[in-house]
DNA sequence: CACCGATGGTTCGAATTTCAACTTTCTAGG
DNA sequence: CCTAGAAAGTTGAAATTCGAACCATCGGTG
């Protein structure tokens, strides 16, 4: 019996080089990117929950409703709130309506952090990526990875 | 004295909405492509490390050149390798020219396991990417990207 | 109302990554 | 030839991440 029943379509010369350059951006903007930010003392993760909460009604979140939207599990959210509380950027706070749930809530320091380095950041995505392209290539980069998120969203179980 | 001197350009609607796609499509693709390997025992840097040795003059390569092709740290790739030996897909040997330096090697299970995974990688590559744009898109795409990773290149320090 | 499977979160241990030494060998300048 | 620095890799400890196990509460059902 054999394990392979065809031979596999395999990458094109084109093909290859785009998966590979697309891989090779993914891991030097995310370097710069954590690097940007790193005198701030901000991770991407970081900065990414602090954005979430600031944009949150009454600046806090579930707990798993930040784990989805920043496609985390559970465990790691948890433990990556724990240091963010512990450097003072965010609190949790219980649930009313639901006594297993918490809330993590932004601080004043957070926001202010984030106030702080926002501005800093953007420069970063700009200068690294946004300013890159003109608006029409970005406008249809955006449209091509779209669909691509929607699809691998419905694939993908929790995290 | 200030410490900010202008206001910052922030991103506009449609700019914030390109970057959060495309974080969030980086996310889920890799945890898609890292999942779809795990039945093989192996990740994303493995199978990243496999490709390199096995296109390389010899099956071999120097551990430097490889940090450097696979965009990680002496530190990380050495520990890596430590576990590739021990996983028996790779072999450290000798550099003759330069006592200091060290190959690294691709054993004959190495290869073996290259060639086992390699069509399920594609498929996996294709499924969830690749299939996902028409040649046409994917062309630009890789047109838009290309640059982009050239500027990140000179950018970055070691990492 | 009592039970039971699902949900929300945390925690523990193992695996991975990072960071800062450290060792050895090269190379260039005096 | 000798020496100071750079380059190649490794190492060990600390931080992060992952996965599974765990605890508590919820919600629906008999």
């Amino acid at each position: 019996m054999e394990t392979d029943n065809a031979t596999p379509r395999w990458l094109t010369e084109d093909e290859q080089c785009a998966w590979r350059t697309y891989l090779a951006v993914n891991r030097l903007l995310t370097y710069q990117m954590e690097k940007d930010l790193q005198p701030f003392g901000l991770t991407m993760n970081d900065y990414e929950i602090l954005v979430n909460l600031s944009e949150s009604e009454d600046l806090r979140m579930r707990m798993s409703d930040l784990a989805t939207a920043t496609l985390q599990s559970k465990s790691r959210l948890s433990h990556q709130i724990t240091r963010m509380e512990n450097a003072g950027l965010v609190r949790r706070e219980n649930c009313e309506s639901d006594r297993r749930g918490l809330y993590a809530v932004l601080t004043d320091e957070g926001m202010a952090t984030m106030k702080k380095v926002a501005p800093h950041h953007v420069a970063s995505v700009r200068k690294h990526y946004i300013d890159l392209m003109t608006p029409e290539t970005l406008a249809s980069l955006r449209a091509t990875l779209k669909p691509i998120a929607e699809h691998l969203r419905t694939q993908r179980g929790k995290p």
